[in-house]
RNA sequence: CGGGGCAUGGCGCAGUCUGGUAGCGCACUUGACUGGGGGUCAAGAGGUCACAGGUUCAAAUCCUGUUGCCCCGACCA
C-alpha cells in the first residue's frame, strides 16, 4: 500500500476528552472517529488492524473446533420473552418498533438467537458437543461510554457458544475455550490473568473473566501474592479467609450509653478496642423488602456476593424513609431484637463473639452480643468484599493483591439456564429427554486492539506487535518524490517486502522525513526501512525495529534489505 | 439515573464578564525555498458562533427553553 493513496490522517493534538493512552493514540493515528457517544467510525488503518485480530481469533476458534457463523443483530424482542430477558436484561434492551409495529430490539448478546440455531439441529447427543461462534455487532445502550473503544455502546464481539450433552463434555468445551483464549491474548501481545468472576445478567454458574492488568481498566482484580499460587479472581466474586478472633467464654450482654458515636470507628475507638470487635448493620432493600445486613466492622459489604445469595434480586441501600416504614430503629441498628427473616448476615459476624453492636436505641450500644444467642439470621454467607492484604482463600498462605484490569474476554458456564428456558433438548443414550448444556465465550474485539495499545505504547505512539500491526513494515522514501535513484530504491524494496507476503507501507508523500518518522512511530509500525541520500551514501537502506530507540538503525546492502527487514520483524 | 462541566472552521483554543466588522495555533490549497524527527516564507480557501424562542437600533456575548458531548458517581456479558 501507498501512504500517497491511503486515508491516513493523524494529527498532533488528541480530543480534549481522550483520556487513556489508546484513545489518544487510536484518535491521533486515525485508526478511529467518534460518531456519537460510544459509538465509532473505524477508519482503514483501525480496520486492518482489527482484521489481524479477527484472523488470529478465527484461527483459534476453529482449531478449538468451533464453526463460524453469523446472528441477527436486529431480532424480534420476542425471543428475549421466550428466554426471561426481555425484561430483566441489564442495562435495559434498545427496542423500537418496525415498520408493522412489530417490537424488535437490537441484540446486546447472542444466546437467545444461537439456542434458536441449536435447537434446530440438535436432536441427539450424537450431535455434540457442537461449538459455533461468530464475529458480530453488539448494541448495549449503557448509561455511559468511556476511555474510547474501552468501552462502548455499539461494538464488535466475538462471541461463541457450546452445547454438551452433559457436564463433562460442557467442562472440556469451557476448558478448550479457555485455552484458545490463552493462546488469542498471547498472539495479541497481551499478558493476561484468568481469573474467576461473577456471572452477571448472562446467568449460569461457573465464569472467567480474562484482565489485561492495567490503570486504565475499569475492572478490579484480586490475585494472589504467593509465588506458587495462582488463585484470582474479580473482586465481585473475590472470597478470601476471614481472621479470627481467638475463642473467648461468652460474656453477659451489657448495654452502655454512646452519646454522640455515630460510626462504628468511633465505637471502637471508644472501646479501646479496632472495628473487628464491633458488629455493624446496614440497611438493604431487596425486592421491596427491607433487610439488616450484619457484617463484622472491619469489613465492606460485597453487594454482588449479596445479589447472588438473596436469589439474584438488586440489592441496594435502603432509604431512610423505607427503613422507617419497616419499623426499624434509625441509629445505633443492630440485629439484636429483629425478626430472623429480615436479618442477613455474613459469617464474620456470626463466627466471632462478644462482639459490640449496637442497642437499636439512640446513644446506646451493647457489649458482648453473640449470634445464636442475641440474634439470629434466616440468611448467612459470605458477603464480604475482599480487599488488598487480605489471606488468600485458595492457598492460606498468601495475601491479596488489588489491580485495576481491562476486561478483554470472559467466559461462562451456562449449564442448562438457556436450554430450559428456550427448549433446547436432545436424546441421551438411554432415550431420555435432556436438556443441553451450553457455554458461552466472550471477545470484545475493539477493546481487545485498546488493550493491547494500553499495553504496548511509549511516548511517540502505539508500539504495535507484529501480529496485529495495520502494516508490518514502513519504507520511508526520503524526499523520493524529487530525487530518482532514492525513489527507485524505495519501490523496489517495496516491491520485494510485498512479494515475500509482507503487509508493507511505501510512505511516498511529500512529506518531510520529519513528519514520516513521526506518523511511523505514532500509528506503531513494528519495522522500518529508510530510504535517503543519506543512507545510499552509507551503503544502502537503514532497517530498525519500532522498539530500537529513533536514531539507532542499522545500514543494509540494497539487495540484503528484504532479509534485514525479515528479520527485524521476527526479534 | 444523580452531581459537575463544555458547545466558536477538520482538530485544539481565545473572544462572552462589560452587546457594536468573528480571531489565533495546527491541519488544508497554490507557489517558492528546504530535505534525517511534525522545516521556512508568501498568497489563499474554509465558520447559519449547537438549536429554538425572547430582549435590543444591534446578540457568539444578555434572558428562557431544548439538544449534544465530556468527567465523577450509580450501574455494567
Amino acid at each position: 500500500m501507498r501512504a500517497s493513496q491511503y486515508y491516513i490522517k493523524t494529527t498532533r493534538e488528541a480530543p480534549v476528552e481522550a483520556e487513556t493512552v489508546s484513545h489518544k493514540y487510536l484518535t491521533r493515528a486515525s485508526f478511529i472517529q467518534q460518531v456519537a457517544a460510544g459509538i465509532f467510525n473505524i477508519m482503514p488503518l483501525g480496520w486492518r488492524s482489527l482484521n489481524k485480530i479477527r484472523n488470529i481469533i478465527r484461527e483459534e476458534m476453529n482449531n478449538a473446533g468451533a464453526l463460524e457463523v453469523t446472528m441477527p443483530v436486529v431480532q424480534p424482542r420476542s425471543i428475549w420473552e421466550e428466554s426471561g430477558r426481555a425484561d430483566t436484561y441489564v442495562p435495559p434492551l434498545a427496542q423500537f418498533l418496525d415498520r408493522r409495529e412489530r417490537e424488535m430490539v437490537l441484540a446486546p448478546t447472542h444466546e437467545e438467537a444461537v439456542s434458536i440455531m441449536g435447537r434446530y439441529g440438535i436432536t441427539s447427543y450424537r450431535d455434540m458437543p457442537l461449538r459455533l461462534y461468530q464475529i458480530q455487532t453488539k448494541f448495549r445502550d449503557e448509561t455511559r461510554s468511556r476511555g474510547g473503544l474501552l468501552r462502548v455502546r455499539e461494538f464488535e464481539m466475538k462471541d461463541a457458544y457450546s452445547f454438551d450433552a452433559d457436564v463433562a463434555g460442557m467442562d472440556a468445551s469451557y476448558d478448550a475455550m479457555a485455552e484458545a483464549y490463552h493462546n488469542i491474548f498471547s498472539r495479541c501481545g497481551l499478558d493476561v490473568v484468568m481469573v474467576e468472576a461473577d456471572s452477571g445478567s448472562i446467568g449460569g454458574k461457573d465464569s472467567a473473566e480474562f484482565a489485561l492488568l492495567a490503570e486504565s481498566g475499569e475492572d478490579t482484580v484480586l490475585t494472589c501474592e504467593s509465588a506458587s499460587c495462582d488463585y484470582g479472581a474479580n473482586l465481585e466474586k473475590a472470597e478470601f479467609t476471614q481472621t479470627r478472633n481467638p475463642a473467648e467464654v461468652l460474656g453477659e450482654v451489657e448495654r452502655f450509653a454512646t452519646p454522640g458515636i455515630k460510626t462504628i470507628d468511633a465505637l471502637a475507638s471508644a472501646e479501646g478496642v479496632t472495628s473487628a470487635r464491633t458488629a455493624k448493620a446496614v440497611f438493604y432493600t431487596i425486592d421491596g423488602k427491607v433487610y439488616v445486613v450484619v457484617i463484622r466492622g472491619d469489613y465492606e459489604v460485597n453487594e454482588t456476593k449479596l445479589r447472588n445469595m438473596m436469589g439474584g434480586n438488586e440489592p441496594r441501600l435502603a432509604t431512610p424513609e423505607e427503613v422507617e416504614a419497616a419499623g426499624f430503629p434509625a441509629g445505633s441498628a443492630s440485629a439484636v431484637g429483629i425478626d430472623s427473616e429480615f436479618v442477613i448476615a455474613d459469617v464474620s459476624a456470626t463466627k466471632d463473639v462478644n462482639l459490640l453492636a449496637g442497642a437499636n436505641e439512640e446513644g446506646f450500644h451493647l457489649r458482648n452480643v453473640n449470634f445464636g444467642r442475641d440474634w439470629s439470621a434466616d440468611h448467612v454467607g459470605d458477603i464480604a468484599a475482599a480487599k488488598e492484604g487480605h489471606q488468600c482463600a485458595r492457598c492460606d498462605n498468601g495475601y491479596l493483591k488489588q489491580h485495576r484490569g481491562v476486561e478483554v474476554g470472559h467466559i461462562f458456564k451456562l449449564q442448562t439456564v438457556y436450554s430450559d428456558a428456550m427448549n433446547v433438548k436432545f436424546n441421551a443414550v438411554d432415550g431420555s429427554l435432556r436438556s443441553v448444556y451450553m457455554g458461552c465465550y466472550g471477545i470484545g474485539t475493539g477493546r481487545l486492539l485498546a488493550a493491547a495499545i494500553e499495553a504496548n505504547h511509549d511516548d511517540r505512539g502505539i508500539v504495535f506487535p507484529r501480529s496485529i500491526a495495520p502494516f508490518e513494515v514502513v519504507v520511508i522514501g526520503v524526499n523520493m518524490h524529487n530525487n530518482d535513484e532514492v525513489r527507485n530504491e524505495a519501490e523496489s524494496l517495496y516491491r520485494q517486502l510485498s512479494d515475500a507476503g509482507i503487509d508493507t507501507l511505501l510512505d511516498d508523500r511529500a512529506e518531510g522525513p520529519g513528519a514520516k518518522f513521526a506518523d511511523a512511530d505514532l500509528i506503531g509500525m513494528p519495522a522500518r526501512a529508510v530510504v535517503s541520500p543519506r543512507s545510499l551514501k552509507s551503503g544502502g537502506i537503514e532497517v530498525k525495529h519500532r522498539r530500537q530507540p529513533p536514531l539507532d538503525a542499522a545500514v543494509f546492502a540494497p539487495g540484503d534489505a528484504v532479509d534485514a527487514v525479515i528479520s527485524c520483524l521476527s526479534s
